[in-house]
This record gives structure tokens, sequence and C-alpha cells, in this order.
RNA sequence: GGAGAAAUGGCAGAGCGGUUGAAUGCGGCAGUCUUGAAAACUGUUUUAGUGUAAGCUAACGGGGGUUCGAAUCCCUCUUUCUCCGCCA
């Protein structure tokens, strides 16, 4: 959420970026601010009202121990009245604050000044773009098929097993699945990243910590009976390993790496844009994951861009990169680029990697802050991207590589493969 | 799953109803000494809210209660440890 500061000191500022995802905040920051004020007014009340109480206990001790009952009795009514007072104001209290984080809640992140304004995907900016198209052969098939032919995914399986979305990988597919990982971490491992393996289900503070919850509470599975969520993206284990956690400034940047399943209920889709690989309710990805100095997040953003650049570069396969609109980003996020791949039979563009800035919107909800020389604590920037999620790239490298004998895999997968084609 | 014990500052560990934000030790930081380092000595060392500030308020696993007053007593939840059982 947004520091409570950043909207009282730069109101006007929040509001007109806020105002890129295309939607008027301006009334719901008032709100807060209000909120903000007369809650702050209750507990300056609350706080008078205790302290006179913590003197007059101490004055009752005092006058115990030199025996005088009588006023110390005095004192006692006029405490218990004191405490009655207190304890209304307390509601009060309780109330306007949780109004108040609701409405924090609320409140999506504040687009960053390069963002521009929209609302649709078709206004995103596409800033660089890389490859050639695929030369396929004259009856290329989308992958479905393809993965029909060579029996490597089969979706009729998964159904069976569990459902739509939930497929079964197999021989020379289920290794390609696990070469894609190996050489995604390897990468992520050369470039100076960490690798970690979180658990895949996590607490409801997990959730609200960077920002699934109360957001997007509908599109993660969720087991009732132990109030535990599977995750949608190691984003949220890993940056939580970082929750009321207290850096020291020459620790960062972190910089994380994990492999892990991710889990979306994606409610509401359906069609052929959702058919085959192109949409799963249960997919690989490889996510990395950086805890940076707020001075330092941009540059930072930059060389997790570069580092997907290169797996894609070395992939072989034709992408672009897009600087999404304000409308088009994440809840929390303040910028975000989106790698699309080119998937040739499909003719069309595929997401495979999302990656953004949070700045402090994902540590303020996770209180995690670093110590400055000075002694003061202060929010760290949050960043994290796919680096990359499968099922997409495994769907434009057989679309695009596929031939009348067969299908060629990327170089770079060889070693991890054990085979060269499928 | 059953029985028992416990949860205090960065760590270890006192305190078990009266001011305690918390002894002591270690660690960290600053200084003295030293050519430098070590040792020794001195000082300092939680976080959040509020306020220009002095200050005030809150927090001893979480929540609730008793009391004029709770780290200290009670209830409850969570977690950890020990023993037993089960188990990849």
């Amino acid at each position: 959420m947004l520091t409570l500061t950043a909207i009282r000191n730069q109101t006007d500022e929040i509001i007109a970026r806020l105002a890129k995802r295309g939607v008027d905040r301006a009334a719901d920051i008032q709100q807060i601010l209000a909120l903000d004020e007369s809650k702050r007014a209750k507990q300056t009340l609350l706080e008078q009202n205790l302290a006179k109480g913590n003197v007059l206990a101490k004055e009752i001790g005092d006058l115990f121990k030199s025996g005088n009952k009588a006023e110390a009795d005095a004192k006692k009514a006029e405490s218990v009245e004191l405490k009655e007072a207190s304890k209304q104001l307390e509601t009060e209290l309780a109330e306007l604050d949780s109004k108040l984080t609701q409405k924090l809640y609320e409140v999506p992140n504040a687009p960053a000044e390069k963002v521009v304004f929209g609302k649709t995907p078709e206004e995103n900016e596409t800033v660089y773009e890389w490859g050639a198209e695929p030369v396929l052969p004259a009856n290329a098939k989308p992958h479905w098929e393809l993965t029909a032919q060579y029996d490597i995914i089969d979706f009729e399986l998964g159904n069976k097993i569990t459902g739509a979305g939930f497929p079964v990988y197999k021989g020379k597919g289920a290794r390609l699945q696990r070469a894609l990982i190996n050489f995604f971490l390897d990468e992520a491992i050369k470039a100076g990243y960490y690798e970690v393996q979180p658990p895949i289900l996590v607490n409801e503070a997990s959730g609200y910590g960077t920002g699934q919850l109360p957001d997007k509470e509908g599109q993660m599975y969720h087991d009732k009976t132990d109030n535990l969520y599977l995750i949608p993206t190691a984003e949220v284990p890993i940056t939580n390993i970082y929750r009321d956690v207290i850096l020291k400034e020459e620790e960062l940047p972190i910089r994380n790496v994990g492999y892990t399943p991710c889990f979306r209920r994606e409610a509401g889709s359906y069609g052929a844009h959702v058919r085959g690989l192109n949409r799963l309710h249960q997919f690989d990805k490889v996510e990395i994951v950086q805890i940076a100095h707020p001075s330092q997040s941009y540059e930072i953003l930059e060389s997790m861009l570069e580092h997907v650049k290169m797996l894609m570069t070395k992939l072989g396969l034709k992408f672009r990169i897009l600087r999404l609109c304000g409308g088009d980003m994440g809840f929390a996020s303040a910028m975000t680029y989106d790698f699309e791949a080119w998937s040739g039979a499909q003719q069309r563009w595929l997401e495979v990697s999302s990656v953004s800035n949070f700045e402090t919107f994902q540590a303020n909800r996770l209180k995690c802050r670093y110590k400055t020389k000075d002694g003061k604590n202060e929010l760290v920037h949050t960043l994290n991207g796919s680096a990359l999620a499968l099922p997409r790239i495994v769907a434009s490298l057989l679309e695009n590589n596929q031939t009348e004998t067969g299908i060629n895999l990327p170089e770079c997968l060889h070693p991890y493969l054990g085979f060269t084609s499928i």
C-alpha cells in the first residue's frame, strides 16, 4: 500500500500519478487524508488520557506504601473513571484505524513518471523488439496439435486426473520442462542471484504482504481448513522472506531466484486464447526477486530486463518488450515491462514474463526496511520478474521450431536435455 | 496424534504484581590508549505513533481478561523444545 507519508506530503502528485491508471482516485485520497487526521486527533486524546492514568497509578502506589489508604482509595475511583473513558476512545480509534487501513488497501500503487496514461493493452508502449519471423512449413501446426502428435503433453489425461488446465507432461515433454527450469536457474545463478526453494503454500499474512490479498482473493486456490493459499507466483513466498525484516544498507541489493509451480484459478477465462498451454491453472516458473535501495531500483529494473532479454535471445525466440500503460499494470506495481514471445503458428504474441518495480508499495505492507548510516529505518524497494514462465515458452519453442521431420530445440538446452530434437 | 515444558532486546539470559523499555554477559557502534591492530577502559546501542521540540503513548510470541497498576496473575490461540506414537 501507499505510505501515509507520501499521501500526506505529495498529495497532488500521487493523485496525478494514479490517474494514469485511467481511474480517478482523488476522492479516495481525500478520504484517506480525512480519516488519517481524525485518527490522529483521537489518538492524541487517548494518549493524554493514558498518561493521566499512568501518573495516577504511580501516585496510588506511593500512597499505599506510605500507608495513606483513604486517599489512595479516592484516587482509585478517579482512575476507574479514566479507564472507562480510555476504553471508549480506544474503541473509536480502532474503528477509525480499520477504516483507514481498509481504504489504503483499496488504492493501487501510483505509476512511475515514465508510465503513460492508458486504459487498455493497446496503449502499452513497445520499447524493444528482437528476432526474425520463424520460417515454418506450409502446414504449420499450433502447439496443442504438436504436443499430441509427438505425445509430449497430455491435456486430456490431466483433465481426467485433476481438471482442465492441469496438463501431464510426458517423455521428452517432461524432460523439456526439467531442462528449462535448470537452464533458467543456472543462468540466474550465473548472473548473481541466490537460489531459494520456498513453500508453495502461504498464509494470509504473506498474501497481504505482497498485495495478492485482499485484491485478488478469488484468484488463488485457498485451503480453508488451514487457511493457506497456493501461490500464484514465487514472488509471494520469496518476497515475504523479508517481511518484518530490517536489513543493513550494505546488504542491498538482495537478489533471489526460485523455481516453483504456480497456481491460478483464472476464474472466468475461456475461448481459443486459453487453449493448450496459453493459459493453465498450474504451471512452472522461475522467478527473480530483488530487494533494492530506493536510489537504485530503476537501474536494477533495467538489469533485470537485460537478464530476461539474454534468456530469450539464447532460446532464439522472437520477442518484444512492452512498457505497460497505467491501466494495464498490476495493482501493486509502479512500473511493469512485459515480455512477449512470438507464437509462429498461432500468429500472436504470448506474454512470457512480467518484470516490475513495486517501489515501496510492497515494502510498506511487508515492513521491510533498511537502516541508513545515520540509523534511520527506510522502506526498501522490491522488484520481481519471471525468468521465465514455462508454458508459453514451450508453446513458442514447439511452434517456431517445427519442421516436417521434427522439432529442433535451441542449443542452450541441449546439455540439459540429453537430446536435440523431438 | 498423546503427555510435559517453554516463548523477554541482534544473540545468550535475569526479572514472576508497584515504574522495568527491561539487570548481566556477548555482539555492534563511537571514543581513550597505540605507529597500527589486539587487549583494556569509557560511552552508546529496540521499534512504532504523535509533536517544531521537550515530551507523551504503545510494544516482553498474538488476542482477550483480572487490577488503581501486568513482562510478572487468569483465559485463549500460535509457535518451539523434550518424551511417546506415526511417517516420505
